[in-house]
Parts: C-alpha cells; structure tokens; sequence
DNA sequence: CCTCGTCGCTAAACTGATTTAGCAAAGCAT
DNA sequence: ATGCTTTGCTAAATCAGTTTAGCGACGAGG
C-alpha cells in the first residue's frame, strides 16, 4: 500500500527545478515569483506521476495533519449518531479533512487514552460529541487548540452545536392547538432528574419550556403531565395506562420522544382506541420507529446530520459563529388529527397546512 | 494543542545520554548494549518530561501509523453500524491504535476521495466494511496493504468477518421445534433478489438455508413461505395479512429479520391475536425494537460488536486466521411459546431450556 | 560604467523521530 | 605488550515535506 509513490523530489526533478519551487507551485503559494512555465511544468510532473503529498512529512514540519478527531462518550455506538457522524463526514470531505474517532465511554481511562491518541496525531481540532444533548466537562488537555461542542453545552467558553429542543416545543405545542386541540392535551415524560441536571439532559426542560410557553400563549394548561423515570416505550405503555385511568380523556397526547410514543401507541392498541381519531400522538426525535408505526408518528426531527455538518463548519471555517442552534423540523406524518366530535377546520384541498409557518420549526 | 511538547532530544539531554540511546530504551529494543543505568535514566527522563513520541515524525521513518482505516459503504451512519465501530475501536484501543473514519455512501468520487485520504495517511491497515452483509469489490488501490473485510465478502482473497446467519436459521427453526412447532411453521420474507444477488445480500439465502435445513432434519416442511420486496415492517405487516387469510393457521412465524417482526406484530395485534399464545413470532437482528416489542422478540442476534472486533483482530494479529463466522446468539425473550393447544414439554424448574445447546447458537 | 532593485530560482536548514555504521574503552588471550 | 573481541554508546543519515535566506542575471537610473 503506497509502496513507490512519487516524492516532491521526484516531481522536482521531472519538471527540471527545485524542491523548492515545485513545494511553491504546488501550494499555490502568493507572491512567489516562479513563471508561469515553471507553475506548468510542475503541475504537468504531479499530473504525470501521479504525485500525492506524504501528510506525515508534511505535518511533521507545519503541525497540521487536515484530521478532526470525533470524540465522543458514547456516541458513535447509538443510533442517533449515524447523523451527526455523517453530517460531520461530509462537511470534512468537502474541507478535505477526515475524521479520527474515539470513544471515552464515560470512562477516565478511555478518555485518557483518547486524548492522548490525539494530541499525539496533532489532530486539527476536536469535536467533542455527547449521545444525549446534555452540558459535559470537557477535558482541559485539549482546549489548548479548537474544540467545538456537539450536542453538548460546557461551562468552559467554547463554540457548541445544539438543536432547538425549545423551538421544537414551541412547534409541537402549535401543532396541536393549530388542529383544535386545547384543554385536553396531556403531556408524557415528566422527568425532574433530566429537567434539572444539565449533566443528564437539556433537552428535557427545553422541550417542556417550549411546549408550556405555546400553550400558556394560546391560554391552554396541560391536562395532565405524566412523570416517567425514563423515556423508553415501556415507560410510555404505563404512562398511558395511568392516564386512562383518569376521569377526564385526553384528546392528544405530547410525548416527550419517540420511544415513549411507541410504549403509547401499544397501550392505546391494547384497550382499542386507534390513532389519530380518538386520540392525537406527537413527539420528539424521529427515531427510525417513528415511521414504522402505524399510523405513521408525527415528530420533530433531531437534525443529526446538520448538526454534524456544523460542527465541522465551526471548528474549520470558524466564520458562522452566529447561535448553533440547529432547528428541529416537524415531521408530519398520520398522528395527529382534530379532536374527536370536532368538525376539523375546512380546508380546501391543495391550500396546505392551516399554520404552514409552524411546520417549518424555526429556531428561536 | 501540543504546544512544546518535549522531544526525543529533550529526553535524551535530561539522560545524559544520545537519541539513538533514547530511542532504543524506548523502544525496547532488544540486542542493544546499553546498561541498566541507562534505561533508568531514560525512563526516568522521560516520565519526567511528560514525554510523547511524534507520531508524524515517527511515521514518516517507520510508515506505521498506528491508525487503521474503517471505510464503509455506508455503515457508519447506521444504526447497525454502533455495534461494528464500537467493537473495531476497543479492539484498536488494546492494540494502541486509533480509528480512521470514512464512508463511501456507494459513490465512485466518494470512494476515490476514502481512498487517497486513506493512502495520503499511511494507514497500517483498512477495514472495509458493508452495511448489509454482502459481497463487495475492493477497490484495487488498498489491495497492496492490509485489509479485512467487514460484514462482507469479495471475490478477492481477503480475510473476512461475516456473522453465521446460516447457523442462526438453524437456531431459529430448532428453538420452534423444540417448543413443539411443526407443521404450522410459516415464514415471511422470502425475496428472490435478496437470495439470488451476493451484492444484495448473503444473509437472505443463509438464514433461508440454515432454516430449511433444519426443518428438515426434523421431517418438517415450512407451512407458508411468503414473499416481501423488502424487509421493512409494513412488509412484514402486509405479509401477516396475506398470511392470515389462508386456510391453514400458522403455530408460528419466522421472521427474516425484526423490522418485518414488527410488521407483523401490527398486523397480530389487529386482529386481536395474541404473541406467543396464538402464534409464536421469532427473528433476526436483535434490532433495538426487539426489545421494544410487547411481548419482547426473540431474535437471534447480529453480533456487530465482536465482527468489529474481530475485524480489527485479524489485521493486526493475523494469528487467527480460521474461519471467522461470528455465531449468532438467540436473544430469548417472550415471544416464543408453545402452539396453542399443546401441553408444552414438562420442565423442571431452574432445568434451563429443552434444548440447551441450540440456544448457543453454535457456529457452523 | 557602476550601483541598485527586481526577477526567477535554489541550497540548506528544519520538523522529530528511527536506524545504520562505527568509535573508544575495557577485557581477554597470547 | 599486542591484537582481538566485547561492551556501551554516539554521530550522522534518513524519511518527505516546508520555509528561510540568499544567489546570479538582468534592466534601469545616474
């Protein structure tokens, strides 16, 4: 594997000049006073010989290795980080860069050794990545260059990549009142743990910020709000369970991601109630489940592959340091509806969407 | 980042002795002449200095990098790819090494980009991954050095990691037998494309065979086999439906994989029949759903974690060069039980399950 | 004709490691 | 005392680039 290739000297001595000059040309360098035949000569040499350059002599001296480390807890295990890798992939590829990925796991060794891996292979910059958008401390070894949070806050001042879980709220809350639902919405995945403890979650009380100050907006309470020690489907089954069991029945439900809308579509199937005509489901997430379900769920989209993408962008371009809040857009699919016994407000066909400016999510 | 970092020469200074001493103490360099007092003083100097060597300057002498290349299709951005990467870089960590990330998206450009990326770097090795367990070309550039193979084959000679989902067919259809199903065994997902295109797909025609083979061997036929374009749950949920309205009721359900397992989960649930008591349900995958599921799946699993391990493994071991059929464990859940009807094989208490052995999930 | 500046280019230093070739001193045999 | 080997260590080359310092030729101005 790249036995033989073609050296700068190689391509120097083809062309006829200097190390120098064909480094020169081929870096594009300003005010060098090389002639425009020596720039064609070197050039041609390259082309002919199909000449790369050796990236380790080359850092060797300028200490840039066009490599970004990905470093993450966990992250690059989940399947939520199939976007934000890709979306960072990309965004390197387009830079000419790569990605080195590591893993701490939360553990102080692997961490260790991650940094360590990197500091030695002079890496460029580090994306410093979480599975869950939370606030995390970020290892002072490595805030000698340029780091960049994904899905992450810290309390060190760096440049970081969220998505707009209140916007999503706010845009998930709007959904509903846009389709006439107003005191009967109940709310599931109260969680005072990750509403409370950065550390564990963000999104968690931005989502529920979002959500109360749309409805609080439009003079609507949540009916209920069902607390869960975590947000998985089985959590969302009983969750359900319990709020059938209250007097008053909801006409929609906000579930707080998509796993806890799986665990409520199972319930309501269960005592027979069908999606969306007795009840109207919405999340958070667009997990793969979200499509599987049927009817299809209505969410706002985790924007992985954005977020990804600008991370990269912050940490190379450095320009954009505007909020990186990355929209969350609603994904619409079967879930929601207008409340049972409520005459849906008429909408002539091909007219869209009764609140069109909702469903692009914008950030706030 | 790395700013005056110390130096071999450093090291030396403070040792009072040579870099070419430095450098073989180290290195642990065998045969060299120079005596205990050195080594100390070395190591003590080194220690002292917080002393990491330059992996550019290193490599540039050596052409090691200590870095391997993980080029996927596509796999980095799946949710099956969490388990092949995390695996891959435990493995690259025991072994001091550290992960290249690229992916070729299926792009010839893409592909051509991995690859100078891969070569500029000086990689030790490449592993070259698919999404699907299938058949691929390796592009012929990498072929001078290293590579293995992920979840994937190829006409060249190669090394290889494939999990044994012919092995994991016969565990499938022995856990049914040994629960008394036989003639009532349905199967869904049968896809001629799948089983016919090694560049599709090798686990479609494996698990067929390992599942057919096994019935066999038990004198029994499959009851149904039904066809899906895909392996998707609304296929698997169509597929329920067909097969719902034969004749012949089936005691249970072969799922080619979980997301048609869903499907007809779906499809169960909406005629109100009920898993395992009316019709057992068994897949592949081990997909997150599957444990999502009410009741839970049993699935026998992909085994992405140790495939990734061994990948990494066999390039830089290379001792291990025997077959590398990863088997397939059964995840056990609930939704396996005897057909209705049956008095279901007595077993003791705390006895484990009749069939011990199949629920290993042996390798063939 | 001399000096100075610009043009077009190059020699050599430098990056930080590994590795080859070999040197000085000590030990040993003759 | 002399020659040979072994011991313990080092100078210098090398990897493949980038970068600094500067050289020779030429033209213009005085």
């Amino acid at each position: 594997m790249g036995r033989n290739r073609a050296t700068l000297a190689d391509v120097a001595r083809r062309a006829g000049l200097s190390k120098t000059a064909a480094s020169m040309v081929l870096n594009g360098r300003e005010g060098t006073r090389l002639s425009a035949e020596a720039h064609q000569r070197v050039f041609a040499a390259a082309e002919e010989l199909g000449y790369r350059p050796n990236i380790a002599a080359r850092s060797l001296r300028t200490r840039k290795t066009a490599t970004i480390a990905f470093v993450s807890d966990i992250v690059a295990t989940t399947r939520f980080a199939g976007g934000l890798i890709r979306g960072a992939l990309d965004a390197a590829r387009e830079r000419d860069h790569v990605l080195l990925i590591t893993e701490t796991q939360g553990d102080a060794a692997f961490e260790q050794y991650a940094i360590e891996a990197i500091l030695d292979r002079q890496v460029d910059g580090v994306i410093y990545a979480a599975m869950a958008t939370r606030r995390l401390t970020v290892p002072p070894a490595i805030l000698g260059g340029s780091v960049v949070l994904l899905n992450a806050t810290s309390s060190t001042r760096l440049p970081w990549v969220l998505p707009d879980d209140q916007g999503a709220g706010a845009t998930v809350a709007e959904t509903l009142l846009a389709q006439g639902h107003r005191d009967r919405i109940a709310l599931i995945g109260r969680n005072r743990q990750k509403e409370r403890d950065p550390e564990i979650s963000l999104a968690a009380e931005a989502r529920l910020h979002g959500i109360r100050d749309a409805l609080a907006a439009a003079g609507v309470r949540p009916l209920t709000e069902i607390f869960c020690p975590e947000w998985l489907p089985e959590h969302g089954y009983t969750a359900t369970r319990t709020l059938l069991d209250l007097p008053a029945a909801p006409s929609a439900i906000i579930c707080m991601n998509d796993r806890l809308a799986f665990g409520v579509y199972q319930a309501l199937g269960e005592v027979g109630l069908t999606i969306p005509d007795d009840i109207s489901v919405i999340s958070f997430d667009d997990d793969p489940i979200a499509a599987w379900l049927r009817p299809g769920l209505t969410t706002a989209a985790l924007p992985h592959e954005q977020m990804g993408r600008k991370a990269v962008e912050l940490l190379l371009d450095g320009d954009d340091d505007g909020p990186s809040l990355v929209p969350m857009l609603l994904r619409r699919r079967q879930s929601v509806a207008a409340p049972a016994g409520t005459v849906p407000s008429p909408r002539p066909p091909g007219e869209g969407p009764p609140a069109a400016d909702v469903s692009s999510g914008v950030a706030r």
